[in-house]
DNA sequence: CAGCATCCAAACAGATACTG
DNA sequence: CAGTATCTGTTTGGATGCTG
């Protein structure tokens, strides 16, 4: 029996778990970790972020190539964003016709890491997902087409 | 120099990143990653993870108790789609009054997993978010005021 | 090239009322 | 209790046209 293995994971989950949710409670912080989730939580950003890390230095038209089917409005507003966040660097050179250059910062770097596991962790179980979708989909309410 | 050991480095993430931004590209798979990315993009979604992780089985007014601010029709809709995509397992008694129980899969535990990672980076770096942040509105446009 | 401004359609999300 | 249904205000995001 692995019981006490097993307890101290629970345990440091237990902690963990706590730190993440504390602050959303307290009155004190307006608004902590929700903040900061929302900024991967539209997709262009952690596109936008995967894209500088693996390239390194982009102009704004070769990040927007990458990026299939970002519009230009949202990629500017996406930089402006992770600009603010303190995520991208933005280096503007004042020539004609202008260039801007964007890359990643030491905290964007650091964020990467932490969304790059998730990237993986999605690419590995994304079959489990679109197999439990399935079933669900075929399940009782059959009637409701799958449209993605 | 440490120069091996950061090519090394540059190497691994390489890597991880062609996986993660490989399907993104394709005409094969339609939407691969950036579908899982939409499950953690709404907040609704990784609170009521964070909060089924730590009580383990909840009902659903308790949940709803926890996650400060949700609207029962959010709550509802949100758990749909956890349910949907494997992540979230329902059990309804049928008694009167009703009664269900929601609790994280084996799947939605695993994601669990990996999204307190995330949490955790983000507990430990919104100062350094929100102090970027102030910089960016003090820095020329300071016109605009800052509301959050 | 790298954007900003504007317009408009669609998706999202809160409030409210009703039900088994 | 645990929802569903509906209505509506807000946000999002694409398309388009214009600038330094």
């Amino acid at each position: 029996m692995d019981r006490t293995n097993v307890d101290y994971q629970q345990d440091s989950l237990q902690k963990k778990l706590n730190k993440i949710l504390q602050p959303t409670v307290g009155v004190l912080a307006p608004c902590p970790i929700r903040n900061i989730l929302d900024r991967f939580s539209d997709k262009w950003s952690t596109l936008s972020i995967f894209h500088l890390g693996d390239a390194g230095t982009l102009r704004f038209n070769e990040l927007k190539k990458r990026i299939d089917g970002i519009s230009q409005r949202m990629l500017t507003v996406t930089l402006r964003t992770l600009e603010r966040d303190g995520l991208v660097k933005r280096r503007m050179f004042p020539e004609i016709p202008p260039r801007v250059e964007y890359e990643l910062t030491e905290l964007g770097r650091s964020f990467l890491m932490q969304i790059i596991e998730l990237g993986e962790w999605a690419s590995d179980n994304s079959d489990q997902i679109l197999k439990a979708r399935e079933q669900y989909a075929t399940r009782e309410h059959s009637a409701s087409a799958v449209k993605w």
